[in-house]
RNA sequence: GGACGGUUAGCUCAGUGGUAGAGCAUCGCCUUCACACGGCGGGGGUCACAGGUUCGAGCCCUGUACCGUCCA
């Protein structure tokens, strides 16, 4: 074996052996186990949060596999629709190719797929590369035949439970992809903008209590004010009670609107008027709806002001009509000039931002600005384009999630009943169970406001919904248009148009658990793997997905899609920071695994930047952060690191420090094993049973100890704790075994008898080959690397250690005796290392020992444990002396009452001495004050329990009796 | 405005009632025959603040401050 661990070439070897013998397959008839990946986006590379992600689903999966059970990890990947087209676009931007409008629909989706072929499998590769065992036999991508075919089942059938409606409603616009997207997709973030208190003069010679012949209204978007229909105060408000039901004449477009009273209204904000644009505001839409408004929807769907009648025509998704022309879908007939014939022409075609500068100017000239604030409010984003969202009138198709009856007045159950009280109630009686449990709260919480799902997209890759329109406008809904033939009795010559648009990206991964296995087949996948055994995944998505999921498993297949929902933190930068490429501080966790050059980093952050602008600030944040690059670590080690972090908080703070420190826990390992094999290699390790063996308590204290860990790893993982795996593991294959076991083992190794021998490489042995296995699931490369070498030594046999057995605690190996001794060993040595670090002595000179004040006990334990006292310490020589004796100038330390003590004539640092026990001694009577007086406490003594009482007067006695002794040994060492 | 989370060693974090722990960093000694990606030893914390409950609080309760996230 080489003297370090190279995890290159052992990664390599072992990642392409287990996949191609199908080991990551489901195998045996044990219980079920399955996780559903949560597919990352087709085109996409790994991140962090992958990493991380896989991290511990590959640990579960590879636990379950181990402990037998029938286990699959299912794998695929997502169309990811808006995030997907968009990455085209821009390519074909980039690449001076003609834009999507130009290439046409049929055209634009081939450039996806090839898109899609061309850089799908980077994603997959990656994944391969950390070692995940998933069963790339089963891969699934959302846009797979049969994957499609699921996606229109699932709408069909919730479309005829009349879960599904159609309808034109205020949705959030982006107006720059011209589609329709979801609450969820919308990031609101507070901007400086402004406060325009704008004079809307009073019709038919009204005035205001204070005499004025206009009331003033405040808005954060005045270009809005060409769609108002209304002006709202709050009825209680009495400056204003008088002028309800009176009108305004609107500046600008000379419309008379009415003043109404809805308590909606915030009186002491702005004037305490507001103005009401229903087409363009959601909560005045909620007002216009409460009040008859009309609707005047001032926009195109490029967010521009309406210049011509046609644009009237533009705000319905129906597919054009045989006539290639799009009707409006409020069928009002489009006559007159529309709503741009009441628009000012000098503002007709302008884009909404310009429209608000004009009409501020026009305003000003009318004296109609009383005044212009600064003020801060919430903007609305599109999470993808960063565009600001208009509230925007269309019609989309919804998933109704709000209705007790069918929206379309037949009986039957509607959506609240359907589908989102089910949800909530899977969750409250525990079919599904969030780890940790204070998520569930975030779940109902959402579930319980929430609102009717917009699945329609204004996009061309994904899924096109299966709905056709005939020239009258009637919607036909089923599997394809030859069923709508069919199902509704259409001749052929009644033309059909199938729906433009296309389904939310989450309408088709909502079944992703279901789907995967085959439904709406009954396979026998579908039977033994569904529900699945638990989803892990980032809280971020528990809206987008989770919910979305539990809802669709249980209309569709009747039973919940999970039983458990591990719900992990989100990776961010060293200062807590989301990653972003946009920030800059994406870390690829490859690059972690394989290192990287500060200026490779530097290069990888600062290109492709959709700000080019700001990449001076992230070259210096970089070198700043990682000024020596990122040393390689391996897969081994970065999984490791992962599973350390994975602490049940929100975020995680991720740290390259800590992945060289695991980086060093693999060399460790590696060389424990090499240890191992010098010595054990072509010996007799005990694997003949017939034969004698004798276990020393060495042996018998680390075999002892192994089963505690044994018992914590299976605790961790039954609660998800891999930070606390991490930290069992860690700490016994290092301090535990290593650090004391290896060192004990050396005695017996080097000189025992035959029968010793014999134990000690058992021991030795079967320790590691089980801490192998035990860290099997979190470092898979590193121990398969090492078990191949030491389970033959073992009696181990098998291909991989993948498929054996994980180690479970036996109680009845347990010796707290044997540990007993070790601790009081272990102690003992201390006391001497802490005497040569002090007093400078090398540790490799041989030392002269005596000891006073020793226990029966302790003497016994010297006498029995003498030989590997002397060995480790490396003392020469070791005198118990009487409790009167004399002793010599020493350097002492103490093991409970007794005193260790090193001779060292004339070689004592008294000053360096002295202080020392002055230390030791203020920092022990200190203790024994705040003891005493506890004690003293008739509260204490009566009230705590008698063990802890008992435990408290131990110390007591313990500490009076260190102190006497390091008295003693001021007294004399200041008498040098 | 509402909800939730956080505040523990220089840094990153464990710690659900009994004298504060880990990794990294730091200091000293050591090329000891598994490992310098190492060994041995050391230093370093009024557990954000203020009250309360309790014999006993980092931990439970109340409030405050600051940071963060989500929802309005």
């Amino acid at each position: 074996m080489d003297k370090t661990f190279d995890p290159a070439t052992v990664e390599a070897r072992w990642r392409e052996l287990w996949e191609q013998r199908g080991w990551f397959a489901p195998q045996g008839d044990g219980k079920p186990f399955s996780i559903m990946i949560p597919p990352p986006n087709v085109t996409g590379t790994l991140h962090m949060g992958h990493a991380f992600q896989h991290t511990i689903m590959d640990a579960l999966t590879r636990y379950h596999r181990m402990l037998g059970e029938c286990t699959l990890w299912q794998p695929g990947t997502d169309h990811a629709g808006i995030a997907t087209q968009m990455v085209v676009e821009r390519n074909l931007k980039l690449a001076g190719e003609p834009s999507r409008i130009e290439l046409g629909r049929k055209q634009f989706v081939d450039k996806v797929w090839a898109w899609k072929e061309q850089s799908g499998n980077t994603i997959t590769r990656q994944i391969r590369r950390l070692g995940n065992s998933v069963d790339w036999s089963r891969e699934r991508f959302t846009m797979d035949p049969d994957y499609s075919q699921a996606v229109t089942e699932h709408f069909v059938r919730l479309y005829e439970a009349g879960l599904i409606y159609r309808g034109k409603r205020l949705v959030n616009w982006d107006p720059v992809l011209q589609t329709a997207i979801s609450d969820l997709e919308v990031v609101s973030e507070e901007e400086n903008g402004k406060l325009w208190h704008i004079r809307y003069p009073l019709a038919d010679g009204a005035k205001t209590s204070e005499g004025l012949d206009y009331i003033v209204v405040a808005t954060t978007r005045p270009e809005t004010m060409l769609g108002d229909t209304a002006v709202a105060v709050h009825p209680d408000d009495e400056r204003f009670t008088h002028l309800v039901g009176k009108k305004v004449l609107l500046p600008l477009c000379d419309r008379e609107i009415p003043i109404i009273a809805d308590d909606f209204v915030d009186r002491e904000f702005g004037s305490g008027c507001v103005k009401i644009t229903p087409a363009h505001d959601f909560n005045d839409y909620a007002v216009g709806q409460r009040h008859r408004l009309p609707l005047v929807n001032i926009f195109t769907p490029r967010a521009t002001i309406k210049s011509s009648v046609f644009d009237d025509a533009e705000f319905g998704h129906r597919a054009a009509g045989p006539d290639g022309i799009r009707h409006t879908d409020s069928d009002i007939p489009i006559s007159g000039g529309g709503v741009a014939a009441q628009i000012p022409e000098r503002l007709r075609g302008l884009d909404r931002f310009e429209a608000r500068q004009q009409i501020e100017k026009d305003l000003h000239a009318l004296g109609l600005i009383e005044k212009i604030e600064d003020h801060k409010l919430k903007v609305p984003r599109g999470d993808r384009t960063g565009a600001v969202l208009e509230p925007y009138l269309t019609d989309q198709w919804f998933v109704d999630l709000t209705r007790e009856t069918r929206h379309d007045g037949k009986p039957g159950a509607g959506g609240l009943k359907a589908i989102t009280e089910p949800a909530i109630k899977a969750v409250e009686d525990g079919r599904i169970k969030f780890v940790p449990e204070n998520w569930s709260n975030t779940y109902f919480h959402w579930l319980r406001n929430i609102q009717d799902w917009c699945i329609s997209r204004q996009l061309w890759w994904g899924h096109r919904i299966p709905a056709w329109y005939d020239n009258a406008g009637n919607i036909y809904v089923a599997r394809d248009e030859a069923e709508v033939r069919a199902k509704y009795r259409l001749s052929d010559d009644i033309t059909l148009k199938q729906d433009e648009d296309v389904f939310d990206t989450w309408f088709s991964s909502d079944i992703w658990p279901l789907a995967t296995l085959g439904w709406p087949q009954a396979t026998p996948e579908l039977k033994k793997f569904y529900p699945s055994s638990v989803l892990v995944t980032g809280f971020d998505i528990i809206f987008f997905w989770i919910a979305r999921m539990v809802m669709m498993g249980l209309v569709l297949a009747d039973d919940v899609p999970f039983r458990e929902v591990y719900v992990h933190g989100l990776i961010r930068d060293p200062e807590g920071q989301k990653m972003s490429k946009s920030k800059g501080n994406v870390l690829d966790p490859l690059d972690l695994v394989d290192g990287i050059s500060l200026e490779e980093l530097v290069k990888k952050r600062t290109t492709g930047l959709i700000k080019p602008e700001t990449a001076p600030k992230i070259e210096k944040a970089t070198r700043r952060d990682y000024p020596n690059g990122i040393a390689p670590v391996g897969v081994d080690a970065l999984r490791f690191t992962f599973a350390a972090l994975a602490s049940p908080g929100r975020d995680i703070r991720f740290d390259t420090g800590r992945a060289e420190g695991y980086r060093n826990f693999c060399n460790k390992i590696w060389n424990a094993a090499r240890f191992v094999l010098m010595n054990c290699e072509s010996q007799d390790c005990g694997a003949d049973a017939s034969l004698s063996i004798e276990l020393s308590v060495a042996d018998r204290w680390i075999v002892s100890h192994l089963q505690k860990v044994e018992a914590e790893a299976a605790e961790h993982f039954r609660n998800y704790r891999f930070d606390l795996l991490a930290q069992s593991l860690y700490q016994f294959i290092w301090n535990e075994y290593c650090d004391w076991y290896l060192e004990l083992a050396k005695p017996a190794v080097l000189g025992g008898s035959d029968i010793a021998k014999r134990g000690t490489r058992r021991t030795l042995v079967r320790v590691l080959e089980t801490s192998l296995r035990l860290l099997h699931p979190l470092m898979p490369f590193v121990t398969e690397e090492v078990w191949q070498r030491i389970a033959p030594l073992a009696a181990k046999t098998g291909e991989t250690i993948m498929l054996q057995p994980y180690p479970i605690a036996e109680p009845e190996k347990i010796d707290e005796a044997a540990e007993a001794d070790v601790e009081w060993l272990k102690a003992f040595i201390l006391c001497v290392r802490q005497i040569r670090g002090e007093m400078d002595i090398p540790p490799g000179k041989p030392l002269t020992l005596l000891v006073q004040d020793a226990s029966a006990a302790d003497i016994e334990r010297i006498e029995r444990l003498r030989g590997i006292i002397d060995f480790i310490a490396r003392v020469q020589s070791l005198q118990v002396l009487a409790p009167d004796a004399e002793t010599p100038q020493s350097a002492t330390a103490l093991l409970g009452a007794m005193k260790i003590l090193v001779p060292m004539a004339g070689l004592i640092d008294k000053d360096g001495e002295l202080a020392r026990l002055n230390k030791l001694i203020a920092k022990i009577e200190s203790d024994l004050m705040k003891n005493e007086a506890r004690l003293a406490s008739e509260k204490f003594t009566s009230g705590a329990p008698a063990a802890v009482v008992e435990k408290e007067r131990a110390r007591v006695v313990q500490q009076k009796q260190e102190l006497q002794t390091l008295h003693q040994q001021r007294l004399s060492v200041s008498a040098l």
